[in-house]
DNA sequence: TTGTATGCAAAGCGTTTGCAGTGAT
DNA sequence: ATCACTGCAAACGCTTTGCATACAA
């Protein structure tokens, strides 16, 4: 990172103030509040340099491009709302995962994602619009 | 699924061959020894329409394409080698992951992705060359 | 004979890159 | 004054779709 900009200032408050893994449009729209004539290039130029500098996290969650969430966050895992699509970290994590493992593997890391309603659209709830 | 074609059938026979989820490139390849003429097009088509049928089942791991493999495995979940890139099935499954969730969510499903070395690349072993 | 399925090529879609201009240092 | 950064638009890679033809029924 060499520079300060604008645009990245504004990428960064942006995910800091939403406290949950954005999409990449997701951010544009919210980084645009500051800074209107931002374009998607350089949205995604700067998450990566974010990423790179250990600022911020790349969320993989499967069957979709990544989204992007401050890193000071400790280990944890995600939960997508299957009718908002919003994802929301959860805390603490299950053990004891080598045990899933076949003789011969060893085990560098993990991802978990779980799916259900999150609290806005859970039971009779009238869910909110998707993401 | 309404008509036998021989596309249909190789690209079905390659995924029970392989016995391992396999990316659509994969599937184009291996069918094509049966079927030369194949195209991409037809495999994409297939796997949509084999998945409807639920006689394949799609494998989302994160930040990745979908991988396919055969639909008739139950409950499992995938390690993916971080030399080769192979992915294999694990069996069993944690339970009580319910108690991640935050109060007022509530839990349909769940994706579990592990990340090691296999049985070939573990340990002092000259991995396998990457998928 | 009928109409689903196929192969090709074009179109989509999200992401990346080239380039000339902008602005932080 | 530099040169990293930006915005735009074109390029990319993977997946989907339109269309005329092929072939299972």
């Amino acid at each position: 990172m060499q520079r300060y900009t604008q645009q990245r200032n504004a990428i960064l408050n942006a995910l800091v103030a939403a406290a949950r893994p954005m999409s990449p449009q997701e951010v544009l729209v919210a980084a645009r509040e500051a800074t209107p004539s931002l374009g998607i290039a350089t949205v995604y130029r700067n998450l990566k340099l974010l990423v790179g500098d250990s600022l911020v996290h790349a969320v993989e969650l499967p069957g979709e491009p990544p989204r992007y969430e401050v890193a000071d966050l400790g280990h944890h895992h995600h939960f997508k709302c299957t009718a908002c699509d919003r994802v929301f970290d959860v805390g603490e994590c299950v053990a004891d995962l080598k045990r899933l493992l076949p003789a011969g593997f060893t085990l560098e890391r993990h991802d978990i994602t779980l799916y259900g309603r999150c609290r806005d659209c859970g039971a009779g709830a009238r869910p909110r619009p998707r993401r």
